[in-house]
RNA sequence: CGGGGCAUAGCGCAGCUUGGUAGCGCGUCUGCUUUGGGAGCAGAAGGUCGGGGGUUCGAAUCCCUCUGCCCCGACCA
């Protein structure tokens, strides 16, 4: 390809609106331009990017042994009735109505569609297991969309769905496809972790997702240094402490703390740490009432374990000011486990502390050498918290770290809850009609472009993974307008790595060296190849890699080699 | 949804307080010079100042309104 040919425009400053690395190198690069919010177009050498991570994925799809199809990205609400989502979806569901005022969605996920086809086509057990995916755009109102196309409205995803007997099936689909996208995400070059998921709305049991690491992630994920063990921060199970409590040491006391309501104010005016505080959160109940949730000071309230607790209301809800007073007597921030009239959860690690301080019940007051069993009544522990960096794996084995994720790929066993509630059945070899068991597996193929440049950049900007590139090597003539020899040296080489089945740009416009080398840069193609009279006259070219510091001296051969070794593969 | 901010040339911004008919840098185009890390000189094109309404002799500037975009929050106990 030729760059002068090429509609390419690259930016030298950046954008006002891009906040995270990966947005501003892909709008300066010339990869995408942003149409509205959450909406971006893919420019032509984006559009490259997308197709190579597409490939990688098709490659590994069809090896695992799926088929690709391809489903309207319009859906009928009649289908999403049957499922019940027509309800149950909020509206990041994106609902319109054609001319004939029937109800329609644009998709953001597949399953009425693709049940509808299985329960269409897929007649006997004999034609289980099959496995379909495609790659199709979706759209999700967002509430919010941002960092560009990692968190966009309309993003194109790889969805795949398995059809199956009985759950041994399942299971053994489940685990090709955890295998392909293991595959997939090493082959793509991206430094990534499987971790334990919620399957949260779309419904199923075992659930695991693949976050590519990364400190704009959106979700927080929690490994361990002692084996394998990996999970979304609401999954993470926080062990009780230690047996082996303390004994209760002075006696409790009353404190005057006029305004002092956060555990941090608290601290500070009583000079403590708030590993030796609790607090008190009142969510709402499920009769009506309230349900009384105890932390250490220094843990977070875990919204998911606490919706599990028996007598909460789901979705959880912290209980108002008002519902506070009128209930307990004193304004919210000073709530202590006396006395309260509702049921008290406490967290193991909250329940194991002994004279810790907290709140009296009473507007400006809080008790001191407090203790559980002594002052206050023993109530039951369970898991509330958030597990916290250097907290005891749950394996038993090492320490937990908590890092940041981007989500690219989600795997999960459904099950029968669309094909019992669609009718998705096959005759089994008794000729009774049994539900089909699926699983459903998703990659954003738009965010894996965008994850890719979070792990891999430097100043000069974008440093592509070999197998997502848009070209293989950049080929730069230098002063090639007035060299002849140097034109066609370029085009020599330009034919013979052509040949060879690499992708090649050569910069052919009639530009300053420094301007070529900056934008190659920025756009980051692996390999760097520079024809000029020097090296022509030395019988060599001059090659760097993108992330190497100096350019070696490599004869043609030398370099044929090297790049033909280097080569992803077809 | 709640809170805050922004909207002036393709991009980044100034001008607004104190009203007088729009400017800087980058980019783009032309010419000459230059050519190993985002060149220099000279010239040029490009703007409904987000839309609508109002105040005024006169509005980018003041007022009202609409729209779009960005950021923060949704665990204070």
């Amino acid at each position: 390809m030729r760059l002068s040919r090429l509609p390419l425009n690259t930016l030298k400053e950046v954008p006002a609106d891009a906040e995270v690395i990966s947005h501003q190198l892909m709008l300066r690069a010339g990869l995408i331009r942003k149409l509205a919010s959450g909406l971006y177009s893919w420019l032509p050498l984006g559009l490259r990017v997308l197709q190579k991570i597409e490939r990688v994925v098709r490659e590994e799809m069809n090896r695992a042994g799926a088929f690709e199809l391809l489903m309207p990205s319009v859906q009928p609400a009649e289908l999403w009735q049957e499922s019940e989502r027509w309800n149950q979806y909020g509206p990041e569901l994106l609902r319109f109505k054609d001319r004939h005022q029937r109800d329609f969605c644009y998709g953001p996920t597949h399953e009425e569609v693709i049940t509808d086809i299985a329960r269409r086509e897929l007649k006997s057990y004999k034609q289980l297991p099959v496995n379909y995916y495609q790659i199709q755009t979706k759209f999700r109102d967002e509430i919010r969309p941002r960092y560009g196309v990692m968190r966009a409205r309309e993003f194109i995803m790889k969805d795949a769905y398995s059809f199956h007997l009985d759950q041994e099936s399942l299971d053994a689909g489940y685990q090709a496809m955890f295998e392909a996208y293991s595959i997939i995400f090493t082959r793509l070059g991206l430094r990534f972790r499987t971790v334990q998921a919620d399957s949260g709305a779309i419904g199923g049991n075992a659930s695991q997702e693949f976050h590519v690491l990364a400190d704009c992630g959106e979700d927080t994920i929690v490994f361990s240094d002692g084996d394998d063990y990996a999970a979304n921060l609401e999954m993470a199970e926080a062990l009780p402490p230690p047996a082996g409590k303390k004994k209760p040491g002075a006696d409790m006391q009353l404190v005057d703390t006029p305004a002092v309501r956060s555990i941090a104010e608290l601290c500070s005016f009583l000079n403590t740490d708030p590993g030796h505080c609790i607090k008190t959160l009142l969510v709402d109940a499920e009769d009506g009432g309230l349900v009384a949730l105890v932390l250490r000071g220094d843990h977070e309230l875990n919204v998911f374990k606490a919706e599990k607790i028996p007598g909460v209301r789901e979705p959880l809800t912290m209980a108002t000011a008002d519902k506070v007073r009128e209930n307990i007597g004193c304004e919210p921030g000073f709530i202590g486990p006396f006395d309260l009239p509702c049921p008290i959860h406490a967290d193991h690690s909250a329940a194991a502390l002994v004279d810790f301080v907290c709140g009296a019940n009473e507007t400006d007051k809080h008790r001191v050498n407090v203790n559980w069993g002594r002052d206050v009544p023993d109530c039951v522990s369970a898991d509330l918290r958030n597990v916290i960096d250097g907290d005891p794996s749950p394996t038993g084995k090492g320490t937990l770290s908590i890092a940041r994720g981007i989500e690219v790929g989600h795997i999960f066993k459904l099950g029968d809850k669309y094909s019992s509630m669609m009718n998705a059945q096959v005759l089994d070899a008794d000729g009774k009609n049994r539900a089909m068991l699926m699983g459903c597996y998703g990659i954003g193929i738009t965010r894996i472009a965008a994850a890719a440049i979070e792990q891999n950049h430097d100043q000069r900007g974008i440093i592509w993974p070999p197998a997502m590139a848009p070209f293989d090597v950049a080929l730069i003539p230098i002063n090639q307008h007035k060299s002849d020899r140097v034109r066609d040296a370029a085009d020599q080489l330009y034919a013979e790595l052509d040949a060879m089945g690499l992708q090649v740009l050569v910069d052919d416009r009639n530009a300053r060296p420094g301007v070529k080398f900056a934008d190659m840069d920025l756009i980051g193609i692996p390999h760097r190849v520079v024809v000029a009279e020097k090296g022509l006259d030395a019988g060599t070219f001059e090659y760097k890699n993108r992330r190497d510091d100096e350019p070696r001296h490599l004869s043609i051969d030398e370099l044929k080699d090297l790049l033909g070794s280097s080569q992803t593969g077809t």
